[in-house]
DNA sequence: TTGTAAGCGTTATCAA
DNA sequence: TTGATAACGCTTACAA
């Protein structure tokens, strides 16, 4: 049935050019202009910019359903993530984005808010198979989930939540952040340090014990080099301020060990969440009751960026009375005033590592599940006073 | 080659159990699998619910490539915004995720950073074969490059930029809001308020002329009903934070006006971006320099919530000797302390209408390009006194 | 109520 | 170096 002659350009609907039109337009079959899209290398050149020509004229787009349906693939990798709007997560997203551009595949960007209806959504829902794998920070979700659920489709993990499950994983080296980040404040002079976004509840810090029972040097040190993350006690469905909190907390430990102080329990403020608002409540609180303090560590940019707000607020110079270290290097404390000094966390190694952990496994490529940690480093700015 | 059995139903490489695969477990065509999937409403419950369980056996979902192929759509839209960063375009982008989840399409979310050349890029990028359409907040690109372009699929336009390219177009009652906002710190007895996130750089307010030029208050009227906004002036190139603060400190005179009282331009107070810092900044100067202030309207939550900052640091009393709101009625400000009375601008309705023009257009319904105006109102909280 | 046949726009295989 | 031809897995007529 002729649809009635079309003119040479004559569109059809929703921008239905197809390889055929092209390849009329060009003069050729339209193989070949399937070859000149995907790089076929034996093209003469004159052919090569006819086509070129006639795509351009026509505003040829390849079909994307009929490329992914053809290759089995749809180029399209899931990236879910516990909320956009805190900064690390955002900052991250976006270099996952860009990293997987250049490897020639777009990013759908998801959002579990950290729930676990949400998190085996995600795994699970039919937008699984308009992506070809799945990069997932979970917070919510259990090893026990994980592996029950026997995920259809290629996955990473993110984050220091869900060890052991037989799967990619990429985390950062938290201990050794928080390390380097406390020796840095001891070498400024520090001697009193407090941690902000502590685990445990706000007001009533989580004992010490389980952590101290970690601070054996030689298990701190493995922890810090990133040799893994012991399961069950760190691992386990704790919420992530909780669990990252604790590996932060040693990392500080393990420094003060190391510089042969005693770690004093009243400098651990816990904040509940690690939002900017609680980082200021705990440090007014402590204020309030008179703790002494020359310097701060907050376990993430927030906290830290609302203790710095609180520590001004109640007078307090900072860095000349009050140093500050926050943790993540995100862009609000790069650009707060004084600019935060802050652990960065390889967001690119992070990103690319995950990135090309997916891709290979969608390649099929089998290999025993990797651990990749990203380093860390200690990014100085004003808060800090450099030596 | 045969790799092995592999349990019960040897699953294919890449879950690539098919709609054969489930009709042959049940014993039926493939074709009543297909029926059975799409609610086809003549199907005898026996013979639904045996293909029911083939399929949640095998663990079957559909090929989306092949079925996008076939109906000619993906089932996703893009949503292409500046920046999840910031809380309004995290939250918005949240808010048109679940809209669209609810009507059964998936969202890409792209990025733009403001950038005119990401900009275009999300609207030309191969990207867009793999969507039915784009939700545009555009800042950069201009109404010249989108006339130019001739988007080759539906396009619905965010915010208050680019106005007049016959294109669907969504945006708040801007001027509405602020005079809203305004009256009610009026009515709360402040005389003196100050606009925090003005137009202009940083110390040097843009010159009230052309906006007074705008306060003729049958203009004003109309905006404020969101009758339309005049192109040209107000929609030409300019950041985000210009034109909207243009809209938003046009309902403040407008306020103003209607309650008798002389528009000040000292306690016009610009901040070059709308960032909690810059905010806090500015509200910083102005108390430097001794203004007289009884209230302080933020042209965005970020910029209110940088001012009460500065104002607590300063040990101002709020709501006691000033009051605050802010505008967007973002997460932040609700949970700050006090909370922050901000202008809701009802994302809700602003993501609805957004999607669903858009899928309007997908369907290829035609009529007249509409201009939606989403109502706002004012979400009162601690910052202002209640009457 | 269920089944058959055709074709969506590509890419892969193989022949020319 | 190019061109037929056959899938890919599904939905949409239409037939049974």
């Amino acid at each position: 049935m002729t649809t009635g002659a079309k003119g040479p350009r004559e569109v059809r609907a929703r921008g239905g050019v197809t390889m055929h039109d092209v390849a009329a337009l060009a003069g050729v079959s339209f193989k070949t202009v399937s070859n000149v899209l995907n790089d076929y290398p034996h093209i003469r050149p004159t052919t090569r910019a006819r086509v070129e020509a006639a795509i351009a004229e026509l505003g040829y787009q390849v079909n994307a359903s009929a490329r992914n349906l053809r290759r089995g693939r749809t180029g399209v990798i899931g990236l879910a993530l516990p909320g956009l709007a805190e900064p690390y997560f955002g900052e991250l997203a976006d270099t996952v984005v860009r990293v997987a551009e250049t490897r020639g595949v777009t990013v759908l960007v998801e959002h579990t808010a950290g729930e676990r209806a949400k998190e085996l959504d995600v795994l699970t829902s039919a937008r699984r198979s308009l992506t070809d794998g799945l990069l997932l920070s979970p917070l919510a979700v259990t090893a026990e989930d994980l592996r029950e659920l026997r995920p259809t489709s290629p996955l990473v993990l993110l984050g220091e939540r869900v060890f052991g499950v037989g799967l990619d994983h990429v985390t950062m080296a938290n201990v050794e952040g928080a390390r380097l980040a406390t020796r840095l404040l001891l070498d400024r002079g520090a001697h009193r340090i407090a941690v902000v976004g502590a685990p445990g509840a706000p007001g009533e810090p989580e004992p010490l014990g389980p952590l101290t029972e970690l601070t054996g040097l030689a298990e701190l040190a493995a922890l810090a080099r990133g040799a893994g993350v012991p399961d069950g006690e760190l691992g386990s469905a704790r919420p992530l301020t909780t669990t990252t909190a604790r590996l932060r907390l040693a990392g500080y430990l393990h420094a003060l060990v190391e510089a042969g102080l005693e770690p004093d329990p009243a400098l651990l403020l816990p904040t509940g969440d690690w939002h900017r608002t609680s980082g200021a409540a705990a440090m007014d609180r402590a204020l309030a009751v008179g703790l002494e303090v020359d310097a701060v560590l907050g376990l993430n940019d927030s906290v830290a960026l609302g203790a710095l707000h609180a520590l001004q607020l109640a007078g307090v110079d900072v860095p000349g009375r009050v140093q500050v270290v926050g943790f993540d290097d995100t862009i609000d404390g790069a650009f707060a005033t004084p600019a935060l000094t802050s652990v960065s966390p390889g967001r690119e190694v992070i990103a690319s590592s995950a990135v090309d952990l997916l891709l290979r496994r969608i390649e099929g490529v089998e290999q025993a599940p990797r651990l990749v940690v990203a380093p860390v480093r200690v990014e100085e700015r004003g808060s800090t006073r450099r030596a």
